[in-house]
DNA sequence: AATGAATGAGGATTCATTCAT
DNA sequence: TATGAATGAATCCTCATTCAT
């Protein structure tokens, strides 16, 4: 199966009924596209082919909708991400598997991924955020798989001694750029391009061991 | 001076009325903070202690004035980025000069910073972006220093053999995340911290010359 | 059955719901008070009894509001003229006939009437008229049947030899300002007042056969 | 002189400086064609090529300029109409100077004639017309020369025993529509459409003596 | 006297939410 | 349960009027 492969979108598996995932996938197409305020609720009842009404049904208000979704769509990230993956693989590996896991998420599901990103960028994004840092409330609690292997390769000296944000910002920012590129139309993210790009990634935090120490 | 002294914001240097400048100083503030449709004028009338009706004796619509402020602060960015450029420097330096401007820039003009991110994540960056891509109408057409560097590197064997859109992503994508962390008091960016955040930017980009032509 | 006699507004019957014809009925009443700009349509709504925004329910926006009444009223006008209308009368009963169905719409419906002055003294009106003029788009291309009468009547001598224009300017000139005289209160429009004002119009377009004919 | 010649218009010989008379005309105009609600202070200020609020130094506000304008367009229409009118000459002929006097009026000053005609159609022409029938105040208590005319026609038994307002009305009436028709360049009023026209009205109006007289 | 920048009340329109069916 | 008509608060924008210069 290659990584284009058109997939069942991970959001509405285990939705509770039809009219329920018919609206979060209105609303991720939607919002996707046209950003939060520019999407109203009208909007998304008529493309999920249902009665405005009728999403108040399942969500409280609009804001509960695109919360809702978000956790949601942030869950299916995170176990696309972690599909295959193998805690007791190399720590290098294990990067490359999890960014791989990013690009997989973001072009096989290029709607919510820009939901996320729309979603991140507004105020909800920034509040939340705060959340996670100053309570730590939520499920939120454990360590993101990304960070244990920073935190692991910082240990064995694989990787930079930098802050966990700056290796965050030198693994995911470079992705996320290309992602939306690539949804944009502006670049071709075939498997070379993504290979040498997880490369650049790699060379970004890691510690350059090689060169020097094995010879 | 340090890079995290306060200066006079660029956007409104030379402007041509006290109220004017206000009005742009209030919308940057508060799209940056709420994003633009969370912003009505309203809002920015009375941030700016201005009637809501003098905002359209400066810019025909709220439209109008958004655009107009991205200008202003997209031509300040620029501005930075090449205060003190020297274009004969080796590429690495070059690179390195151009990558602290955007630093520089984000860090000093914060709110300019997250507003030119509001800017490109929402429809008026899209457009943007597909009319900079298919017609070279504007004054885009002059190449930027950023694809300069990249090009002439890639010719010198400096920097990878990865697309032109690829190496953006790889320098100016962790940036922006960087910066955006600062912003939301995340981690503090102080000049070590930088220089080791440009120092992986350069490891993603570049060539390792080191380790095979040495040997 | 009386002229006088009130009777249900034609402008409704056949209408699509109750709040539709509230909205028409109530936009009639004030617009032919206070002119299209005289009207706010939160006036509308109140003396509709309607929420401001149901009117855009059924509604585009208030021109369209305003184009589609007159095109009701327009048609109900035609219709009133035409009630009982006889094309093989002569030249003179056929005259008499339309221009009593005039009187019969202005005193039966004042505000309809008064809302087709308005609008064609409105800018909507100037440019309805130049474009039944210049192109003869939509369904105005059949003849009205006032304009068949004059024609006719040319052809067999009994109707002056004046532009078409004058001949409506003494027809249905008069009869506008009796009738906008009448709504003001300004003048009793019994049958025999109506009979005699006809019997003028008549006398200003006819050719006097009598005088010539006798000698 | 013909008809159609130019002349200064009436409205601001006497007029009490420069501004103000360029207020006016620039007032008339415009009103004249977009109405009173179409034409923004702003808009007159512009084409008066005035200060906005020079205009507040001539009028109390909006309303009082468009009174004061429209007394004075008046008044200047009844000049017209009585330039060299001799009150000895017979009825008819009285009758068709007044009317040519009208003619005269509209087709010299179109922008008057339909400032006039927009203030008619106006809930100020409404109130006028009211104020004109309740309470004789103002000057209009002077009996009017066309109806000074009429009475004195029907004494004589040469005009028919109408109503005073249904004289006007199949006077004035058909005048106005063809003036209007004029100015939107519908029809061609040259002399002797203008005669038969006047022709057709005292038709009208006029009892038919010649027929019975001869009998 | 003349100006036009500044104001804010008021107008058109949108849209989240409710509720009767 | 599902609907979508109805609502009115909130938004963008206009424009009559004021007032400092």
């Amino acid at each position: 199966m290659n990584i284009h492969s058109k997939q069942k979108p991970l959001s509405t598996q285990g939705g509770t009924g039809n009219k329920r995932g018919q609206i979060i996938h209105a609303t991720i197409r939607l919002i996707s596209e046209y950003g939060f305020h520019g999407t109203p609720i009208s909007m998304i009842a008529q493309e999920a082919e249902v009665g405005a009404g009728t999403i108040y049904r399942y969500f409280k208000d609009k804001d509960a909708l695109v919360l809702e979704i978000f956790e949601q769509v942030n869950k299916d990230f995170t176990t696309t991400m972690l599909h295959e993956y193998d805690a007791d693989q190399p720590i290098q590996d294990r990067f490359i598997h999890l960014c791989w896991g990013i690009f997989r998420f973001g072009i096989q599901n290029p709607h919510e991924f820009k939901f996320m990103e729309q979603f991140y960028n507004s105020p909800y994004g920034t509040t939340l955020r705060r959340e996670k840092l100053f309570c730590n409330c939520g499920d939120s609690s454990q360590e993101l798989p990304l960070d244990k292997v920073f935190s692991t390769g910082q240990a064995q000296h694989l990787i930079k001694d930098l802050p966990l944000n700056a290796l965050i910002a030198h693994s995911i920012g470079p992705i996320v750029f290309l992602v939306k590129d690539s949804i944009a139309g502006l670049i071709q993210l075939d498997n070379s391009t993504i290979d040498s790009s997880l490369k650049a990634c790699w060379d970004a935090i890691s510690v350059k061991r090689q060169e020097s120490d094995i010879q």
